[in-house]
DNA sequence: TACCGCTTGTGAACGCTCGCACAAAGTCGG
DNA sequence: CCGACTTTGTGCGAGCGTTCACAAGCGGTA
């Protein structure tokens, strides 16, 4: 039951489309790099190369929040930052409880990415006796025991999941009892949680087998095209080592 | 022009869609569980929840394959296991670059769940001369200027940027210029590559983010709901300008 | 052998997403 | 005030992904 995505909510949302959701992030990047650079208006065009995606989809996904264009200008880079940042619901700060502080844990913690986006890592924890009381950027180790004592005194609603496999959905029931209602999973399993908490989940190794795939699929791959200058995995030796100059360019992000 | 995944190839691909791509991995791991629980064979039901999707799903991402499964009776986990992996070329071990060994690099550096799934560290790197030399996970970091080397000697096809943003379009040039086609991108930024080259990218921030949007929306959300309970924590004083004054109601929207 | 129950594989309908192309709406110079 | 130019916002068609529902196929049983 329950879908990873915490997309597949089959009512209306508030209108916004998850595919636009999930992209929002990246153009309040871009945006952040604009203003960086002294930007004060961005056109669509603009704003689209930037975020690596066509200039009609990023104008689509902006009137979903409404009209904060000027036709014939562009977008008011400040304006559109706090349309969308309020859109996301980062105007206010989020207090997120982190569980599992292995290795991942450890830098999860540490990832600078966290805060300047608005979210307050409330809480860390961990089942391991051993490790509680520990201090990790300057935040002190908890047992997991504490969890709803903390939650409710941290205002937490969000909770990342850095544990190993056995242990996430032990622990997710126990984030959920607590009060927490979207989770991010770093455990590579599947996580079942009751209707209304949403769960994202992040899986290092899937990405490293689609990436196997698509590679896979060069080598041995079916390939009806001209240009055909790989080679199967015997490979290396005469990668194009000397293609190395300026790329045709083509921007990729992803969800 | 520019797409969202590696994917995205607007041909045949080898008749396998992304979508299904996306999830073999995971079907893989169920597999995989279910052949320690001692299972021979299983049925797309089974299957299915195990990994967190429809069962119709299921069975149509694995009619791509191929047809092994035996009606009345199920698939047959270990052939079910080899053809998945097959097609995900994972019959053959991966060798993968990484590339930033700080605070993520580390974490990525120990994950166990690389290499139990086919891909072996074969170089760490970094542009940091402090760190080059230093020994993680028994393997010795080596200088950025390097790789080329580095990837022609140890066969290497896939990259992992696990630097800071500014560095990465950079690091992603070299890797491209080295002979890498494909590359996993931490760093929270655009990649530019040439066609042939696919990427992946995974930011942590960006999910966070889309749990802020759902959580937010289900303070906030179109429900004019009578249970007024908890208020979001710490609201920015800075940023939402003035619309910050509405009446949080949280909790619950059950749908 | 013939029948029955179970499960796969898939045709078809539906909904979401994307990209094109263009009208609407604004700015700017004269 | 007007007309030319620029850029937004969106209607529309095409393509992909998901789900339903069911016929086809297989093993077991009498």
């Amino acid at each position: 039951m329950t879908d990873q995505r915490p997309s597949a909510r089959t009512g209306r949302d508030r209108g916004i489309p998850d595919a636009t959701v999930a992209r929002l992030p990246v153009y309040l990047r871009a945006l952040s790099a604009l203003a960086d650079a002294g930007s004060d208006t961005v056109s669509s065009e603009e704003l689209a190369t930037s975020a690596g995606v066509n200039s009609a989809k990023l104008r689509k996904d902006l009137s979903h929040l409404g009209s904060y264009g000027t036709r014939g200008v562009g977008y008011d880079v400040e304006l559109l930052t706090e349309e969308i940042s309020l859109a996301l619901g980062l105007s206010q700060r989020w207090a997120v409880a982190l569980v599992g502080v292995g290795n991942l844990g450890h830098a999860l913690a540490g990832y600078a990415g966290f805060a300047s986006r608005g979210f307050r890592i409330a809480a860390l924890l961990d089942a391991d006796p051993a490790r509680v009381g520990e201090l990790i950027q300057g935040i002190n180790v908890q047992h997991i025991d504490d969890l709803p004592a903390v939650v409710e005194h941290e205002g937490i609603s969000i909770g990342v999941i850095a544990t190993p496999a056995p242990s996430a959905q032990l622990v997710c029931d126990q984030l959920v009892a607590a009060g927490v209602t979207s989770i991010l999973n770093f455990a590579p399993c599947v996580l079942s949680v009751p209707d209304g908490v949403d769960v994202r989940k992040v899986d290092l190794s899937i990405e490293l087998q689609i990436l196997s795939f698509h590679e896979n699929r060069k080598a041995f791959g079916a390939q009806p095209n001209q240009f055909a200058k790989k080679q199967p995995p015997g490979r290396l030796t005469t990668l194009p080592g000397g293609a190395a100059g300026t790329p045709p360019a083509r921007e990729v992000v992803n969800e």
